[in-house]
DNA sequence: CTACATCCTCCAGTCTTTGGAGGATCAAGC
DNA sequence: GCTTGATCCTCCAAAGACTGGAGGATGTAG
């Protein structure tokens, strides 16, 4: 199979070729081959791998939380309940934020209309920002 | 009025002390009124203002985007339409992150109960995860 | 053979906190 | 008045997750 060089890792999954270092030097992605002169190479496993986790990223799992359950995922005979717990508890904190960020927008959009013309001391913006915690 | 120390408008917000001292350096706080002895006081204005802050954070707009809001906040005659934009602009970035957690939500609670007793071979949770940027 | 793109390493900076060291100040109790 | 403990001060360092640049080697196309 082809492989490919860093910046065509990039090029497939959205991430700079830094940032794919980076992910190399914390572990989160695998040591990479390495041609004669040194160049990093890659492959099928490395973009799945990449961009599973560009995406939990963007979902907000932390690179530990990532790097737990790529290595669940490496021990096929491990309990998947760890993998569960993991992500039940990095969702139960999401969930909150969801709904604060869903109460936001619809106060955004009922406002947005009147907003549009008027002045900041009527603003509603503010106020639903400064009370979406609140309730 | 009561003035406040920086330890009691700490308790009142949920923010931490050096935090507060890190938004007066940053200018999202404004410098603080101090005692004969150096001691920064706060009145309610601090505490409201403060809230909205925290808030703010929580619904992930930058500390810029919130120093531009309070700003325009303090001139009661600008258009309002400059912090509709500022919020329209965050919350369209914020949707699609909603969209796709929201599925893994639903995706994860399906999967939640299969999974306890499973093996890693068959969890569904990480393809979950790989696939809830696809669509 | 000359450009030019891409790669390498290493280092520095960004952003938003959080924590700690070392020292001053305050309120309360003895 | 003096000690104790809490709180405050400033300054500095680190954490987490990148991002960008300098300086140099390598690969490729014309």
């Amino acid at each position: 199979m082809a492989m490919l060089m860093i910046g065509e890792l990039a090029r497939r999954t959205g991430a700079k070729v830094n940032t794919i270092r980076f992910y190399e030097d914390i572990g989160l992605m695998p040591l990479a081959a390495r041609t004669d002169s040194g160049r990093r190479t890659y492959g099928e496993a490395d973009v799945r791998r990449l961009k599973f986790i560009r995406n939990g990223r963007e979902l907000g799992f932390s690179t530990e939380e990532l790097k737990s359950l790529i290595s669940l995922s490496e021990q096929p005979d491990r309990d998947c309940g760890a993998a569960a717990a993991i992500a039940r508890r990095h969702l139960a904190g999401v969930e909150a934020r969801m709904a604060r960020l869903a109460l936001l927008r619809t106060e955004l959009e009922e406002v947005a209309f009147n907003c549009d013309g008027g002045h900041m001391a009527d603003c509603q913006i503010l106020e639903a920002i400064a009370e979406a915690g609140s309730r």
